[in-house]
DNA sequence: CAAGCTGATGAACGCTCGTTAGTTTGACCG
DNA sequence: CGGTCAAACTAACGAGCGTTCATCAGCTTG
């Protein structure tokens, strides 16, 4: 091991901390190295570019919530457990990974083309298969919403709020919160 | 009327259409004076500075919150009405006002003391006020929930969300939008 | 029409940024 | 112990930033 030990992985941690305190544009490298006890060009032999690091922090993220969505759904549920489970890990998510959130929600536009259509995309495929829980509850009549569209938006910025919030010293654990959002979303749509 | 015919109205208004789609420190001013159609040292006869565009922004919409909330709750209300009340306005106002409200929530972070402070105060003066109606419910018998906080929580973030996907070209007015939403409220706090 | 004032401008400032190049350091291996 | 190679360093770059200032244009007023 050399004298600082930097390594890729250390250096995506440092810059995902300030990134999601100051945000990408309010974060300079110079800060990055400073955290890590280096001079700013160290960071070069560790990373493609600051643009780069935001790309993977965001790539890596959007991926794991695509992941997470189609791990825990189960196509034989009903879908008030469907929901319950997909919202539960999305919180969960949110309150596990604070800092990839609050950088995905807050600096996506700062990236550019084609990573920011592909996050769109992904983005999007989420939302569309939340929706379509939600409408096939509708349809069973399990759950009673006037636009499935708009509870589903209501239901994904909830979660994606609790990363404003949590902390991980606070009253409640990350599964607590899991739950009571779940509990949110059920009662949102207005399951029995 | 001179030449370009600018104002500290207009350079404020063209701030905050950018503030809100690339960020503060995202946005340059040369941006914002080119909108304009004007060269940057022209903007110093109409604002401070850069930071004090962001200051003014934060300081009159934190303000209006603040004022809607105050003057749609009547203190007669029963809890349930008084939460719809607090919520529809406040909804209403992220569809309105969706530039202010995602400068607000993106940019706060880099207003200095003792604006930053001050703003943070009457972001707790609000939700402080909205848990103290969600308990009167629970304690009424009203609402349930496990945590008037988490149930405060939830409920303004899920309407500052609404700046975030609302169009003025949409499928829903800002007033059917808030009307739904403060219907979600009223689940999430599950009144009968 | 001349004087005066408001505001837009070009030029320039000091600074910080992300990034590159070349050099030096220090850990590892035969 | 000497050679090798990765990695951290110093120095410097070009660009862009927010901001200042002296100048200039054009409208208003007497």
């Amino acid at each position: 091991m050399t004298r600082a030990g930097l390594n890729p992985d250390v250096v995506l941690d440092a810059a995902l901390t300030l990134f999601a305190r100051r945000g990408y544009h309010g974060t300079a490298l110079s800060e990055i190295a400073e955290t890590l006890q280096v001079r700013t060009p160290s960071l070069y032999n560790h990373m493609g570019s600051k643009h780069d690091l935001l790309l993977r922090i965001v790539d890596r993220t959007t991926a794991g919530v695509l992941d997470d969505f189609h791990r825990v759904l189960d196509p034989d549920d009903p879908p008030a457990e469907q929901l319950r489970r997909a919202t539960r890990v999305y919180a969960h998510r949110h309150a596990t990974h604070r800092r990839e959130a609050l950088v995905v929600n807050r600096d996506t536009s700062s990236l550019s083309e084609p990573a920011f259509g592909e996050m769109q995309a992904r983005r999007r495929e989420h939302e569309h298969a939340l929706r379509a829980v939600i409408a096939r509850g509708v349809e069973a009549g399990d759950f009673h919403v006037e636009s499935p569209a708009l509870a589903s938006f209501a239901i994904r910025e909830l979660c994606v709020s609790i990363a404003r919030w949590f902390s991980d010293d606070g009253a409640l654990t990350a599964e607590q919160v899991a739950d009571q959002y779940s509990g949110f979303a059920l009662r949102i749509v207005g399951a029995s």
